[in-house]
DNA sequence: ATACATCCTCAAGTCGCTGGAGCTTTCGGG
DNA sequence: CCCGAAAGCTCCAGCGACTTGAGGATGTAT
């Protein structure tokens, strides 16, 4: 049995983090000593290495909690697991595209500063007059 | 004068965030009507389009506090101004690195799943275990 | 027995807004 | 001069996904 603390480590999850997942639901509520600590078995361990590996693949906390029903009914058809992937790697691939243009901006930008004072600085022009940009950068 | 719903739609910005820009003093105080309704001049349309502009390119509210300092004093150095920019540039090559690297982990997975039940699933396999991961995509 | 790490709960703060409730002002037409 | 509609006002709460802090209890090694 882990504590908390064991947990953490072993998970590389923060403890106030655990304990909030617990809190909305996302982990069960684990056994308690009888002064009141939480006592952890291996398959909270397995379920927040779960938790963990997606929110590092950029799943939202709602797309985990579809995804672990699948995953706790083995009978469920695969494909409905596809489609949060999918959603998630069109969602990323979004914003690689977002960022690509935000990046070519900035460099942009700064290649065009050819330092002295503030007055006559290229990046302030830049910000201050969109009609400059040539990408698309909106929300 | 510009009424709060006119810069509205001159900036692109929502009403109740120009009142909160105004909130935690990134705008400065506008006029008022007698009936205490708020009017802004061309400064003001001025520096909020700076503001938006500066968030479409990911600045921080924070560092655009920053650059409004140094753009309203002319005789800044303007190495200052570029020290943010490139910051921010930075971090964001930082994003796209690393929204690379989930998007080859979420394609991978996807690539292997071969339908049928999630008992089978190798997108709910690779969320399970960590070491199957090929590129390094924590936080 | 004591020191110390770790644990507990609860509340509030983070960032950058967004939305709602419930009221007041402004403005154009009749 | 009055009415209705649109837009304004303030204040407060909520979003996601945590993080931090206060103030106290428990567990464990010596």
């Amino acid at each position: 049995m882990l504590t908390i603390g064991n947990l953490s480590r072993r998970t590389g999850t923060k403890v106030p983090t655990i304990r909030y997942y617990e809190q909305i639901g996302l982990m069960p509520e684990p056994g308690r000593t009888d002064g009141g600590q939480r006592r952890y078995d291996a398959a909270a361990l397995d379920r927040l290495s779960f938790v963990r590996h997606a929110r590092q693949l950029g799943f939202s906390l709602d797309a985990i909690r579809e995804l672990l029903d699948l995953a706790d009914n083995p009978d469920h058809d695969c494909n409905d697991v596809d489609v949060i992937a999918q959603r998630q790697l069109r969602q990323v691939e979004q914003r690689i595209a977002r960022l690509e243009a935000l990046r070519g901006e900035l460099q942009r930008m700064l290649r065009q500063c050819a330092g002295g004072k503030t007055s006559d600085c290229r990046v302030l022009e830049v910000l201050r007059d969109h009609s400059e940009c040539l990408a698309d950068h909106e929300a």
